[in-house]
DNA sequence: TGCCAGGCCGAAA
DNA sequence: TTTCGGCATGGC
């Protein structure tokens, strides 16, 4: 895989050229990030911390990605996780779940690498997702940000927002936070706010801890349950050894597998074959 | 028009 | 310990 910095009239892009397991258009429309989107014309756009990527493909594999001038190829490289070997991690898997789904599951979402997304913004927008579905979530989190987060303006005059910080969302209150159509989420969003904000919940200290403690950090906060807990481990802390279990995986999981299955028999990237099954049955359908 | 959504809380049993 | 109603809102 070879990613280089290249300039062309339209300014400075990196380019990612020979990566395996690299779709964009799967891994921005999975179900992991809200803040991406495709455009008419075919590229995925959205916001990673204050820089507005534009992503595109074009028919020999190759991905260009501009806007991305202020990341460093290293800050690039572990946002899409492209330092990590999905060949190796999709063989394993299926070296462990020997059943048909998975297979399906894998095939489906070859391609898919789960993104390190920032910390506060996977708790809080996996807050936001408990009993909601994906395009209000979308929305809720766009408002979110266009009230509440920094603006900016790209090189070509658009404008997009970063995500809040927890000290705006702290001076938003509880209402200004209900007022965004986030429902009985407030709360739980102001808790999280708060719990951080007086050093309750350190994020950074979670990030170092193991998977189960990491866990039971983040369910002190109300509204943090088994289900936003393995979704903001899986998608902001780096920790593949967490199932999030969800409508989708239990219809999966009632139809194709053993009521004594354990997530843990596949492996220490569970979680990546758990988004692979969520692909699968939220977006293939599973009959 | 209803059912449902990347669930969790709190009370009841 | 497990079960279950309620929760805000809008996509479909």
């Amino acid at each position: 895989m070879n990613i280089t910095r290249k300039k062309d009239k339209n300014g400075y892009y990196y380019e990612i050229a020979g990566a395996a397991e690299f779709d964009p258009d799967k891994i921005f429309d999975c179900g992991q990030c809200f803040r991406f989107d495709k455009r008419e014309d075919g590229v995925i756009s959205g916001v990673y911390r204050d820089s507005l990527l534009d992503i595109s493909k074009d028919g020999e594999g190759c991905c260009r990605i501009y806007g991305a001038e202020d990341l460093s190829r290293e800050e690039l490289v572990s946002f899409l996780a492209l330092d990590l070997d999905y060949l190796k991690i999709r063989a394993d898997i299926l070296q462990r779940g020997r059943n048909t789904i998975i297979e399906d599951a894998a095939v489906t979402g070859s391609g898919i690498r789960i993104l390190r997304q920032d910390r506060f913004e996977a708790l809080i927008s996996f807050i936001i997702s408990q009993n909601n579905n994906i395009p209000r979530i979308k929305k809720i989190i766009a408002t979110l940000c266009e009230k509440y987060g920094k603006k900016n303006i790209s090189r070509d005059g658009r404008v997009y927002y970063s995500f809040p910080t927890p000290e705006s969302l702290y001076n938003a209150g509880e209402e200004g936070i209900f007022a965004l159509k986030t429902g009985f989420r407030a709360g739980y969003i102001y808790d999280a706010v708060k719990k951080i904000l007086d050093g309750e919940t350190d994020l950074c200290r979670i990030a170092a801890l193991p998977t189960n403690e990491a866990d039971a950090e983040l369910c002190r906060i109300k509204g943090v349950g088994p289900k936003v807990s393995a979704c903001v481990l899986l998608f902001g802390f780096e920790k593949y050894d967490t199932f999030p279990i969800d409508v989708w995986i239990k219809k999966v999981l009632s139809k194709y597998f053993p009521p004594d299955f354990s997530p843990e028999s596949l492996g220490e990237y569970r979680g990546i074959a758990q988004q692979y099954l969520f692909y699968h049955g939220r977006y293939i359908g599973i009959d």
